[in-house]
DNA sequence: TTAATGACCTATC
DNA sequence: CGATAGGCCATTA
């Protein structure tokens, strides 16, 4: 209600990311009007307040790897969890975005109110 | 208060 | 087409 704000939007969207499916700090940042706000997305998903609840895991970056440190318990810990969901991952160890890139169109629509 | 950092992306040469 | 540099927003020290 003030300055989370920016921080409850990243958290909305990430928790409205559907389940086999990833998207992009970009993307995100994108959703919410600012392109630019990605390194504050991934500064967001950094504090993750509720870790666990929020599936932080299906945030990639824009070449589709992984954190380098993830803070859920262990790094192969997030592959392992989109390896559950479905998501295919490729020899360089990136996430398929081809296969699983969530463009964010329920958040648009639901923000902007339409459709793209 | 100023300065520096960060799970990044876009534009330009 | 490929690689390099810069920028933007917010947070912390």
């Amino acid at each position: 209600m003030s300055k989370q704000n920016t921080f409850s939007t990243v958290y909305e969207i990430v928790c409205c990311i559907p389940k086999g499916y990833v998207t992009t700090y970009g993307q995100i940042a994108r959703l919410m009007g600012n392109p630019r706000l990605s390194r504050v997305v991934g500064y967001a998903l950094h504090v993750n307040p509720r870790p666990g609840i929020i599936p932080c895991h299906r945030v990639v970056n824009r070449f589709g790897a992984l954190s380098p440190a993830f803070a859920f318990g262990g790094v192969n810990r997030q592959r392992i969890l989109l390896e559950e969901e479905g998501i295919r991952f490729t020899s360089d160890g990136c996430v398929d975005l081809s296969r699983h890139m969530w463009n964010g169109e329920e958040y648009y629509i639901k923000t902007h109110g339409g459709p793209l």
